[in-house]
DNA sequence: GCAGTTCGCTTCAAATTTGAACGGCCGACT
DNA sequence: AGTCGGCCGTTCAAATTTGAAGCGAACTGC
């Protein structure tokens, strides 16, 4: 084994800011959330990806994908989001193992309400702490981050 | 309430960029660190700044704002740790309420071998994956964050 | 066709996390 | 001194998350 590269003092600010503000935004949006929606992040996400995809409607495996959780995590999360009506699942007709959640009306119009303050607080926690410059940048690094763990 | 200010393009990539990225390279680290050193990414931060605290020790609540975790989170990881005997914790003089935990020579010693696979290994997702004019302004961008929710 | 493998989703138990009490103690103010 | 609001750390129950099976069904090569 090669010695060990320790981090420089950027690389140690960018390691530390990138662990302290993914933790605290994660914590505000969560808060945040569960104050105005009654919604946990996680329940959140599905509700967006499923809004946005063809017939509001998506395969589990590929959901879980998106939303960066374990397959079992997922179907925890439906059965509660279906619970509370939000969500439905409708079995594959062309693989008879596969199952299509979809976002129901009642689903939509609960992300409809909650989208804006949703919103706000991304914006506050974010989005409206950065200038434009840094926003670019951001965008590219940790796109190319993401990309590249995917 | 004023009307809703979306997210524009640039916006959107910088926050659909952050949280992917925050939970894969979490994702990541957290396997990682399980594989090669037993042990979860808060138990790791917790070694990490009681190594870095003035005779290695900490009161609860400081190192619990530090860790950005709950103080019932943290009572239970540091149990944990001292069943593993990596920390110890002793109370404080001053303040009979209080209490300190203080990473042990073992728990120095489990650090210490854990280190470079973890640096490795944020290397590998995070920092290397990004130029240094990218690293300059995310560590400059996430400290703002960090600051302003804290 | 048909074994053998992989895939899609769920189930399960175990580990973790959370927020709301709780029990004591500190400190300021009277 | 005496009291009251707050803080410190823990405990508790409830919710969530995880990875390891498990169950069928789909696909592969022979």
């Amino acid at each position: 084994m090669a010695e060990t590269r320790w981090l420089d003092e950027v690389e140690m600010a960018a390691w530390r800011g990138f662990v302290a503000a993914s933790n605290l935004v994660a914590r505000r949006l969560e808060q945040q959330l569960k104050d105005e929606a009654g919604l946990s992040h996680p329940q959140y996400e599905v509700l967006v990806h499923l809004s946005a995809a063809p017939e509001r409607a998506m395969r589990m495996t590929e959901l879980a994908d998106r939303l960066i959780t374990s397959k079992s995590g997922l179907t925890y999360q439906i059965a509660q989001l279906e619970k509370a009506g939000l969500v439905g699942r409708r079995s594959c007709a062309s693989d008879v193992r596969g199952v299509f959640a979809y976002l129901t009306d009642r689903g939509m119009a609960v992300l409809r309400e909650a989208a804006p303050g949703h919103v706000a607080a991304v914006r506050e926690a974010l989005i409206d702490v950065l200038d434009r410059e840094q926003l670019t940048v951001l965008a590219e690094a940790l796109g190319q981050v993401a990309g590249r763990l995917r």
